[in-house]
DNA sequence: TTAAATAGGACCAATCAAGTCCGATTTCCA
DNA sequence: TGGAAATCGGACTTGATTGGTCCTATTTAA
């Protein structure tokens, strides 16, 4: 049912990719039948969502590791773990990349070129981690419940 | 001095836009006359930013109410209370619009004009809770002594 | 051997932000 | 009283980023 809606204008500070709403969907719907193959091309008419989004939805997730991808023919994808034991941040990181509030991922990593030119470094390290510990206790599956209930004529709706 | 670099490339969930970090710059020289009244032309010279952008910053901040302006000749921008006193939230909201992680904001507010069609209004408040909070508790004086203490030099490379 | 599926990119169009600039208004000063 | 120096408000252009599609290679079951 698309999460948030895309006309929407006003930018909030946390902008999550549009992707990222789609992956809920399409993991809901996965978790339907945990346990069984699906084929991206089933469960985009399942889902209503465009075929070749699914599939670049789902390549995606395959390589996060919270899907299974199989290939071959009779191939499809399978949630590498039940929905509640992904946290949301798992699907986040991998379409958003890493959360932090500025391009410097804090603490450890040496990935700033330049440190001695960004004194910042550390000072928000306190937000990023609150912000990290809140999403961390949402799993997916609390987010599919509301992405698939009432929300199927919805879905269709918003996805036009 | 530029908090974070914009050449980075790496796009995390927490956008903040680049006017913000020029806010912190320029708050952060006026808090040094906190009580003097300084034209844009003037801070854009002490800063090294162009004088448009510091022009837009200020006015943007006047708006918010975080700095004061007075027009006409001799006229000018002056804070409208000590940096200390000026929560982070407030600059960030200035620019970058309300904190929230959907376009929906959480809570309260009937803005969402579909409300049926967005089910998870209500779910993501914990997060948007706990952002706010850590936010909160960092005032713009606290990012102010990085901004300039040695930063001085790195600024004018970082601006080039 | 063929068909059906994933895997991995390349590619294009549309949207959004950054930055600049202009006109209107206000106020001080000579 | 006129001119200069500011703020104020918004329009506009350019550049980057994202969303979305498509194409090719690879794998595997029938």
């Amino acid at each position: 049912m698309v999460l948030f809606k895309p006309e929407q204008k006003d930018t909030a500070v946390l902008r999550l990719s549009r992707l990222t709403d789609y992956a809920v969907v399409v993991l809901a719907r996965m978790g339907e039948e945990a346990t069984a193959l699906q084929s991206a091309p089933g469960l985009a008419t399942r889902t209503g969502l465009p075929e070749p989004t699914v599939a670049k939805v789902l390549k995606t997730l395959a390589q996060a590791g919270v899907v299974e991808g199989l290939r071959g023919a009779r191939g499809g994808y399978r949630l590498a773990k039940p929905l509640p034991d992904i946290p949301l941040t798992e699907v986040i990181v991998a379409f958003d990349g890493p959360i932090a509030l500025t391009a410097c991922v804090d603490g450890g990593s040496g990935l700033c070129e330049s440190e001695h030119l960004c004194p910042v470094r550390g000072r928000w390290d306190p937000v990023n981690t609150a912000i990290r510990d809140a999403l961390e206790k949402i799993s997916v599956a609390e987010l599919a419940g509301h992405a698939l209930a009432p929300a199927e004529a919805d879905f269709r709706l918003a996805a036009e």
